[in-house]
DNA sequence: CTGAAAGCGCTTACAG
DNA sequence: CTGAAAGCGCTTACAG
């Protein structure tokens, strides 16, 4: 390439990037014509050799057939791709092992950061991180000790827009159908509820796991048992959606036999049947902001928060 | 690091790798020793510019936030991992332009390989890739030419069950709902529901776009008209739940009202409202095969058979 | 069985 | 403004 142009690969290279040294007119367009004719590609990796950064970023996430982690998934490539990066993924599932298998990977293949975007089982994998120097964001959930970087919606502020919602339909009692356990965001989910219900005995609390299997069965006993709410906020979407299957195949209206609020809102829970009232998780902005505190290293912006889009399920007549 | 173990680069590198030279078990012992002490991380990047392999293939899909693709996304993911190698991976939309891109800042990358999983426009970037040396494998749809190397499920069995069960239900007139043209995978079963319906005019032909929104649209405008079928098959799972939200917001009963067949069965099609029935396509086989013609290169496995999963959309008791 | 050396394709001081 | 050279961290003939 260099030899066709007639010039060093210094200057090859000085124009390929146009720097950091000036290059004469003539002799940029000598090698431009020679990369043309040549249909000439400059190799990244011998380029991530010698400048220490491969411009690659490594994406672990628990679930991309998850809608919402691959809706999560798609907005964090494109972030990646406007900051001209390249993402790498990998499938964590629910396994804290199988997460640290792809951390190590990532650091294996030279990422120049890491975006993690967990479920429940967001375990620290500072420790690996740390040794290889390469920065981390989580995205939704993070990890326990409180040190790491992670970017959320403001949880807090969603569940009282959906509890406040319900009570404008007239509801006193308001359920919460949380996961197994209280960690993570469903964790803060669940807190923020059980401020806005502050102790009242007939808000009950349900739990079960994060699917709409789960949820569906739980949906299909309560219902067999007369024990359904008349008003539930569903943790996520998933749950909300099992909860529609359950109280459909159990012949029970919603929102005339149970009103219903999601605090997911990925686009889907637009079309179910009855379509899902939900809190809107800014999900690009999350991605955005995920990206921008990858690279910047700006302190931590405010958590966004996630509007609630109105539609039928909570008793609107929309 | 050599230094550390006392010998030289030669020497770690044929322990590191096991090969391709023999090396003594006391020297392995020592290299081992100061791997572990220095925490030592082979350099992937320093490895693939000098064996020209990168360990990384490239996926390039329409979108992960639409569940098919999503759940398609994990399984290549998942296939490439028992293969030992990474993903990377770019959301195309439905852009020719970006999907150029995509392939693109995948060959500056140097991957070894492409697995293209593009929506319905599919254009072939053959010309791109040959120039590059680097192998392809499109999945879900291949470009137009016929050349390239595509794994897609048996499409033509789908319909032909799908068909067959809706008829022994009593009806006699099986609708069918496709995307705005007949190209790539859903021209296929659209083909194969003209065969199947052998012409009959009672059987109409409906079109949206791949979207819930636009199946909901235009289910409600045809409840509207009355000119709803009493039996459909909708050539995916997005435009089939699009259908379930419709005919829920006109007031229309799903299977009694119309009853539904959906050709893609992705998991979230058991937990709508009714149940979906639906041929559910054999995802992980499929990811698996793409991943096996990408690097064994074997001659093209037959389409694998969608499954029949049988739950409540189609009138079944379930 | 082991070491010294070349080379993968770039970027970047260093001379001119 | 441009070229010759070093070096990123590996792998792999080539000698010994």
């Amino acid at each position: 390439m260099a030899r066709k142009a007639g010039t060093s690969t210094a200057v090859v290279s000085y124009v390929i990037n146009d720097g950091p040294r000036p290059v004469a007119a003539a002799t940029r367009e000598r090698v431009l014509a020679a990369a043309a004719e040549l249909g000439y590609r400059p190799n990244r990796i011998a380029r991530a050799l010698r400048s220490r950064t491969t411009g690659v970023v490594g994406l672990v996430l628990a679930d991309a057939s998850n809608p919402y982690f691959g809706a999560l998934a798609r907005h964090v490539e494109q972030a990646l791709d406007r900051h001209d990066r390249l993402t790498m993924i990998g499938n964590a599932g629910y396994s804290a092992a199988r997460q640290r298998h792809l951390v190590d990977r990532f650091l294996d293949a030279r990422v120049d950061g890491l975006i993690i975007v967990s479920a429940d089982g967001a375990d620290d994998v500072a420790a690996l991180t740390a040794a290889a120097g390469v920065p981390v964001v989580y995205v939704h959930h993070g990890p326990a000790g409180g040190r790491a970087r992670v970017v959320a919606a403001d949880n807090h502020h969603a569940v009282h827009e959906a509890v406040a919602h319900l009570r404008g339909h007239g509801h006193r009692h308001i359920a919460f159908l949380s996961g197994p356990d209280d960690g993570g965001p469903v964790g803060l989910r669940r807190a923020a509820w059980s401020a806005a219900v502050a102790g009242d005995p007939g808000s009950v609390l349900l739990r079960c796991d994060y699917s709409r299997a789960a949820a569906d069965a739980l949906t299909r006993r309560l219902a067999g048992e007369g024990a359904l709410p008349r008003a539930l906020v569903a943790a996520t979407d998933e749950q909300a959606i099992g909860v529609l299957s359950g109280a459909w195949s159990r012949g029970l209206d919603v929102p005339g036999g149970i009103a219903l609020i999601s605090l997911d809102g990925t686009p889907e829970s637009a079309h179910t049947a009855p379509a899902l009232t939900a809190t809107r998780q800014p999900l690009r902005a999350m991605a955005e902001q995920a990206v921008g505190l990858l690279f910047d290293d700006a302190s931590r912006a405010p958590a966004a928060r996630a509007p609630l889009a109105v539609r039928r399920s909570c008793g609107c007549q929309k």
